[in-house]
DNA sequence: GCATACCAACTTGTATACAGAAAGGTGTGC
DNA sequence: GCACACCTTTCTGTATACAAGTTGGTATGC
């Protein structure tokens, strides 16, 4: 999983702040709208600009920041349907690989996978982890793993990189008890539908567990960003002057 | 379509050798597995080795290289599976495309845009085009245009992007007129089920129509491979010695 | 007091310089 | 003749210097 362009080594700076600024929007330390600087940040992370200026345009080419023409680089604004669209192509992609699964469910390694996947989800709710992130993690493994089982490589692809932009909308879906106990349920019923074959079924339960979560996320990340924008504007008071 | 990330100004450097690049290897000037250095292309492109570095590190994100560290960069070999498995996805997200349309045939936005498409391939034999590259470029736009009517941005995108990566091997599917007529006649099928709702049928056809298109391609590009190697065999004797 | 033009400070885009590391050739020991 | 070690070359990764351009403020004219 530490999947970085130089192969095994040490990461590479650029890659390092990559990470940090990643996490720094994930955070809300940089918030959307924000205008920073390569400077500012090379200056931040003890750095010079040339690894700055690459992980910045990775994250361009990411959708989490814009370039503007020598005039600064800006924290991509909140688009709400463009994270719902990420949604829907997770249900179609997903979906194609329960389709394929369910056509295969007589295959070994198949079958191998079904049956780790039962085993860790359905559990009975005394034994079910509750903290927040470790679930996410965990869902999210989940859903990677059924694509990548269905075994096109290039998809699994596709799907972690939807993963990982959706994952900081995602993850405040884990924050209430009652969203945690319906992910295990909604798994495990999944799981037993393809198991059995039914692949239509499959694709409804998996369709609403994925709408669902993009239900649940919409108003919290609604929430969470208001908050942000308030504490950010008490702490440093720019608006003066 | 001049969607540079710079926006309207002239293309930076960095895109202009990004483009070459990328032409190079769809030309195979630059073969699968050829090792190039960053120093030799930009004395090549006549520029530093800056805006180079940040083209090759595109390509790599795009894969069509790969970074050996620190010891120069290699055009990415010729990957059978890949472009098979770029082509399911598009039969996936395609089909998506086609199921969404059916469900909004009484849509005016559909419709017209259905009208338009049908104007253009509903044509007899004797006014339909046979360029090969033009072909090939209406044959990418009809399908870029199912897709963006399902009017999912992000899926578009996608798409897009598979789009750009088969473009090396599915031109090859237009040299051959027999095949340009079949697509003509499978885009027709494709649009007028469409227009009839059936969406079970539309899908059936577009599935095949792709199907068929990756057949052809893979023949064909073996046989390209093999002549650029033995070409290039002939030009530059770096054998001997 | 208002509008306009100029200027200075920043910012990105590009070029060049330097450091660390890998590969391949060469020479030496056997 | 063969194997091993060293060294030179070369290449990427990073830092720094320079060029081109935009923005915002300030001063001046009206």
């Amino acid at each position: 999983m530490k999947a970085e362009t130089s192969g095994g080594r040490a990461p590479s700076l650029a890659n390092q702040i990559y990470a940090r600024l990643k996490q720094d929007i994930f955070d809300f330390r940089l918030l959307p709208g924000d205008r920073i600087t390569e400077s500012h940040i090379a200056e931040r992370m003890g750095a010079s600009r040339t690894p700055v200026r690459e992980a910045l345009l990775r994250l361009q080419r990411e959708s989490y920041v814009d370039v503007l023409f020598r005039n600064g680089w800006q924290v991509k604004p909140f688009d709400f349907r463009y994270f719902e669209e990420l949604y829907d192509i997770r249900i179609v992609l997903e979906c194609s690989a329960v389709d394929r699964l369910c056509q295969r469910t007589r295959d070994t390694a198949t079958q191998t996978t079904l049956q780790q996947l039962k085993q860790q989800w359905s559990l009975p709710p005394t034994e079910r982890t509750t903290g927040g992130p470790t679930t996410c993690a965990m869902d999210e493994a989940f859903h990677g793993q059924l694509v990548a089982a269905a075994g096109n490589r290039e998809m699994t692809r596709i799907h972690q990189d939807l993963t990982e932009r959706l994952r900081i909308v995602r993850r405040l879906d884990f924050t209430q008890p009652a969203r945690i106990d319906a992910t295990y349920d909604e798994h495990s019923a999944i799981l037993q539908t393809i198991e059995e074959g039914r692949a239509a079924d499959a694709r409804l339960h998996l369709q609403q567990h994925i709408a669902s979560s993009r239900q649940a996320v919409r108003a919290i990340t609604l929430h969470m960003l208001q908050d942000a924008h308030a504490r950010n504007q008490n702490t440093t008071e720019h608006t003066a002057t």
